[in-house]
Formats: structure tokens, sequence, C-alpha cells
DNA sequence: ACAATTAATATGTGCATGCTTAAAATTTTT
DNA sequence: AAAAATTTTAAGCATGCACATATTAATTGT
């Protein structure tokens, strides 16, 4: 008779589902829910947290526990590393170092630092391959103020993102997709035609506050990411 | 002196950050972190259980918990129902049906279904609007043999989409980005250029294994998708 | 009428204990 | 001797109970 969290949950979900629940519904509460369900407060707090984390229900002490008002699509993308991520795929990792200047940053890239002021920093431009082929060409830009280090590292070896997950420790990451239309530099890189529509990943990282590198990850024509929600 | 379950988190993430745990290490088992916390071993698998959702650590019975060995970067993205979407930035919404067949589904919308089979669907074209400028114009197939009642309903008056959310449950939905060029229809339905490249999401939706819909949102030009990870 | 205080209530946290699972070690079988 | 079946055991996992904390509602004081 005494239901573990997991038949909780789904059938929490069920009622969400077949609309015994409606949005913005108030569940009774878990002490309640506990008696129902024939087990403890604690059993039933499982439950719940799990619904809250997927984004199905709103829980608030002493306000209770709600059906989510506006259903939303909570989806969880793990971006990995791009050399594993083709070598995962079978093929053959290929890395080669396009540029490495020392500039001022673009507005572009100082704004989404949340900079007011242009710095000097360490732009790197790479192409990442997958058995020969263009796979995704990537631009980035490095705070060298916060990692002087990476000044001194031969990046025609290695993908300063590889270096950097191994030395540069981050605190905060802000990512952001969005489609871009090549230009020709990049059309030639990606071995795509002018104007094919590209799949863009910028990332943005910081350490307590601490710009530490930027990257705009062009992704080769017909590159999709893929998630399963719920 | 005891610690409590965000401390220990906190902690374990600092020596993660800090490299004084290298990804693939082992950590202590639950009842010795315990112990080093002063705190029971519940606490302790509070704390683990955090950080195996973020993807910071794996845990396996009998085998431990180890530092995840390939750092990802794992990003959760609420994608909103568009008219609230546009509400909440402020802006007036608008809806206009482009157009309403039964058709057989072409090749590409049986198999995002994982169908061999081409069937009839109901295909839905329309466009959200937000302050009288195109903002996403969706293209959805609906299997109209799970869902009949949606062959009654007016769909000039109300989006598919939220027909459907409030009267379809779903229980299994597969989200996808990535980038299009804009054909002359997509073009002129967005105010966007020939060949501008679009951000597209689709999403698939099925019920016990049920087809229910397939839709492809383009969005406008300049469109972007932003997510906090970490 | 308004602000400050107090009470009530629902969720959150921590601890103790027992259960479940998967890897490793052992035994049995072929 | 190798392979299959079994037992052991070391980990994480789940649950029941008691207490902490936050938020709302009611009450009291000015």
């Amino acid at each position: 008779m005494a239901s573990n969290w997991i038949d909780i949950r789904d059938e929490i979900r069920r009622r969400v589902l077949e609309r015994e629940l409606l949005p913005g519904a108030k569940l009774p509460n878990d002490q309640e829910l506990a008696e129902e369900f024939d087990c403890s407060r604690t059993t039933v707090q499982r439950a719940m947290l799990d619904l809250a984390q997927s984004g199905t229900v709103n829980r608030r002490r002493k306000g209770g526990t709600t059906i989510t008002l506006h259903p939303i699509t909570r989806t969880t993308f793990d971006i990995p590393i791009t050399r594993l991520e083709i070598e995962a795929a079978g093929h053959e990792y290929g890395y080669f170092l396009v540029s490495r200047d020392i500039l001022m940053s673009p507005p572009r890239v100082a704004s989404s630092f949340g900079l007011a002021e242009p710095t000097k920093m360490l732009r790197v431009r790479a192409l990442h391959m997958a058995d020969k082929q263009p796979y995704i060409f990537e631009d980035r830009w490095i705070a060298h103020d916060t990692t002087p280090e990476i000044l001194d590292v031969d990046l025609s070896r290695e993908s300063a993102n590889e270096w950097l997950i191994r030395n540069r420790p981050y605190s905060d990451c802000e990512v952001r997709f969005l489609a871009k239309r090549a230009t020709h530099e990049e059309a030639d890189l990606l071995a795509a035609d002018v104007d094919e529509a590209l799949f863009v990943m910028e990332r943005t990282t910081w350490i307590n506050g601490a710009p530490i590198t930027t990257v705009r990850a062009l992704a080769k024509p017909g590159y999709q990411l893929v998630a399963k929600a719920n």
C-alpha cells in the first residue's frame, strides 16, 4: 500500500497530465498527501523536490504547493568539449589555430562581459575538425589580465578551451544560442556557402565577477543540438 | 562545527574549482565525508544529490562518487509559451493563422516522430507577433488521429500550441535547436531578408509513444536564447 | 488607521536506521 | 582450468521522525 517517492511523483504528474490538477491549482499539503499515499512526509517531500526541480510545481513555505501556472518546456543541454564530442561520434579529431593576437576587444565582446570599456585581450581563432572536415570554428577572447599564463601556452597544439578547462576554473557561465549568416571568411573556414545559416553557441565565463573568456562557436551547416525534455 | 548540505556542496564545488579534486578523482564515501563535515550521512547525500544533478559528480552504487571526468556545460532552458514570452517583455501579442490543411506529412515530419510511413496530418502555419512585428513563425503538424478534437477548433483565433497545452497532455518531448536559411516565403512572413539566418526551435511531443505534434518555430532575425549555467 | 508583535501553518533540514544495488570474491559446475 | 553461478560486501538510496525556518494571518498597541 505505501508508496515510494517515484510513485508519488508519477501520480502527481499523471494528475497534471490528465487535467485532474489544472495550472495554478493548489495541492494538499505534504502531511495530507502523506496520508493519502500512506507514507511519511519525507517521502512526499522527496517527490515534490523532484517535481519542483522539473518545473511542474512551485513550492513556497507557508504558501503551499501549486501547479505551475504557465507550462514551460524545461530542457537540459550538456555541451561537451568539442574534441570529445567528435571522438565520441567515432571521428578523428583535428585542431587548427587560425589566428592569435592581442587586441582591443570590440564592443560586442566587452558588453558580453558586462563591461562598458573595451580592454586589451587575447583573441584566438581556431578550427575543430572531424575526419579532416571543418566542424566548429571558434572565435575566442581571453581576459589575459586575469589569466596571464595563457600567453605562454602554445595554442597551435592545444585548444585554448581545453587549456582553460584544465587550468582556469570559473564560477559563472552564461550560454547563448543564436543563428548567424556566414561571412565570406567563415564560409571559407567551415567549407560552407556564403550566407549559409550557422548555428552559434556563445559562452562567457567569469571567476567571482572577473571576466575569463568569451567564445563564439560557429557550427558547420546542419549542426543540431538535441535534448529530451521532461 | 556541523555543516549543512549547502556548505558541503559549496565546499566540494570549491575543491573542484581550485583543482584540489581533479576530474576523475574519487571522493571519500558518504560516511567518511559525514565525519569530515561533522554531520550525518543524509546531509552529505543531499549535497551529493545536488552535485550529481548539476553534472559535477557521478555516483554509482558500490562504485562510489567521482568527479565528472570530462567537464561539460550543463544548461537548463525554459522555453515559454510564445504569447507569454511576448507579453512578459511588455509587448502587445498578436496572432495570425497563415494556413490550415490536411496533408500527407513529408518524410522530415514522419521521421521526427520516428515513423517510417508518412500519414495524413493537420498542418497549421501561424505567425506570432510582438507589437505588430513578426516574432515567431511556426509550422506545425498535428497527428489528428490521436487528437481528433483539434479539427473542430477555430485556429484563426487561438494558436494550436495553446489549445494543445490546455487539452492534450504529453508524456515525452524532444527539443532540437538549429539554424536555417530563410526561404522567400519565410523571409516575407518574418519581415527578414531572403537568406537571412534564422534560429529554429523544433519540438516533438508524444503521449505514451503516440505522436501528438511536431512544430518548427522560426524566430525573427536577432532572436537569442539565453541561460545561466552552473 | 497603521505599525509592531505574535501565532499559526506549510515547507525545509538534519539525523538515525534499514534497504537496494552492483562490484568483487568465492564456490560450484563443466 | 575456465566458465558459470552464488555469496559477500561496500557503496549509495530511501524512509520515518523531530526540529528549524519562512510567510502569512491575526492580534495588539499606539
